[in-house]
DNA sequence: TCAAAAGAATTCCTTATGCATTGCATAGGA
DNA sequence: TCCTATGCAATGCATAAGGAATTCTTTTGA
């Protein structure tokens, strides 16, 4: 393998048309340099410098390459300074994994407050169900995962970082107990369930710990158009409050459940994954959700 | 200053996916290979390869070396491959492509004229079809290529030089029409055609041009086995000159084909292909045959 | 001003060892 | 029966210490 030491020395020389100068200004002695050119001769089997009289001048071979060595040595100057943003941690890019509720509902804020911190940090969000998402972490093609917990994996380090309660969700005007509905008073609504991994199986906990087996009307797969189908009437739902703490108690109404109910969402990663800048950034802005 | 040995074992950790293995294919061991590339992300600030679990995959910030990386490395094979020209002694080696056909009528006469101005030159001939062997001199894993036109290759430049007739071939003894034999007249026998890229389209045109649809009794890969079975007496065939001018008229019946069907040959170099002097004296014989 | 030789310093590699992840096997629970 | 959990062997990377090789400096000569 070439050496760039050797070729640096080897264009210094011809530059400066002396062995000595080119030297001084590596910092290093004359000898030293004399070496480094003389074993990139011996490596290429060619004179490329003519030691004639007091100046140092190239060969013809040396003459080319001296163009090869200027474009190599430039493409290595152009190859670190492209890593520097990268140091600076002015650049880089945090591949984050999430069910759909929180990625409309929490995710943005945090994703916000990164990127003021980091303006050049790129972060790439897919939305997938929880168990795709952990596949992708463990698979490092996903830097962190928001997911409703529990969720387990060997490799895994997971972390809680916010409660998000569940709220019995009906038409606006609907009459609610003052004490919050409780599972024997949800039976008897039309119900639709958001058909979520974790969230759903936390619904269904909490009707069976009353001895009532959850007998949802509808069930989707979108908060969103569940929160439209309430609005217009069509029957009860249990949703996180995260997803109706919006701008929708105009055209809902919301309550506790009795006995509360809450999920927990978690931070998943790789228990071997390496911070990066951005990836930290992220990490804290989402405690600090 | 980088260091090309790090670059080296850094683009091939990525691209062999492992530290072991990279470090098994540059004969060395994979605690040196750790070290070379761990200096390396010392020296730039950055992480470069994300160890995670069993394989590993390069970091954004590594990515982009990657690309970086790969033009420096190949600016010093080029560099050195430059150099070769200059060097005492060794006056070069030619590293020729080309079909089974050319390499054993065409190629053997000017290679021996070549070495005959240059003795000291190495000529290194690989036979194989004309795809992989454009792609070898795309890659610059071959200097010349020798193929059947029309070839083409965005960096490829394509030099006509030998015009090749085809010539129908029966058993000696058979009738042959004084003006040769046409499409019509051909489609009666049985057939045995050269499966080779350009000279079977070439053939196929030919009888598509008379409105005929070439269907032969068998088809081979080597033109050699041809001429012996028609020797043999099973059959005719379509077959280029070259390969039938030589002893074969004591046994073989040849005739130009009507109309003349001519395929032509040309050599392959890349654009930028830098010419030794042993290769363009291998051009230059090339042209003269 | 450069080249050559000998000793000194540094770099780099190898061996040995430890730790983490992974895959498979076996056992336990819904 | 299927899924989950736990233990064990295997694999792959990191680290540390010793040794080999390279590379530098000093000195001297042309």
């Amino acid at each position: 393998m070439l050496n760039l030491d050797q070729l640096a020395a080897f264009v210094s020389v011809i530059d400066l048309g002396s062995f000595t100068a080119a030297a001084e200004k590596a910092g290093l002695t004359q000898p030293a340099v004399s070496l480094q050119v003389k074993l990139l001769e011996q490596r290429l089997g060619v004179r490329l410098i003519e030691r004639v009289g007091r100046r140092a001048q190239p060969s013809p071979a040396g003459l080319e390459l001296l163009e090869h060595a200027r474009r190599i040595l430039e493409g290595c100057a152009t190859a670190e300074e492209a890593m520097a943003p990268y140091r600076e941690g002015a650049i880089g890019r945090v591949r984050i994994g999430s069910g759909g509720t929180a990625s409309i509902h929490l995710l943005p804020r945090a994703i916000a407050a990164a990127k003021k911190r980091m303006p050049g940090l790129e972060i790439i969000v897919r939305i997938g169900n929880t168990d795709d998402i952990l596949r992708d972490i463990e698979a490092n093609r996903l830097d962190l995962a928001v997911v409703t917990l529990p969720a387990s994996g060997r490799s895994l380090e997971i972390e809680p970082f916010y409660h998000d309660e569940l709220l019995a969700v009906a038409p606006k005007g609907s009459s609610m107990p003052t004490a919050g509905p409780d599972a024997e008073f949800m039976r008897d609504k039309t119900l639709m369930l958001y058909e979520g991994g974790n969230t759903r199986r936390a619904t269904d906990n909490w009707f069976m710990a009353a001895g009532i087996r959850a007998e949802p009307a509808m069930e989707f797969g979108s908060v969103e158009a569940i929160k439209e189908l309430v609005a217009a009437g069509i029957g009860w739902s249990i949703l996180p409050s995260m997803a109706v703490n919006g701008g929708s108690s105009a055209v809902l109404t919301t309550s506790p459940v009795r006995p509360r109910l809450v999920r927990e969402l978690g931070m998943a990663m790789r228990r071997d994954k390496h911070l990066t800048k951005g990836l930290r950034e992220v990490i804290r802005c989402l405690r600090e959700v």
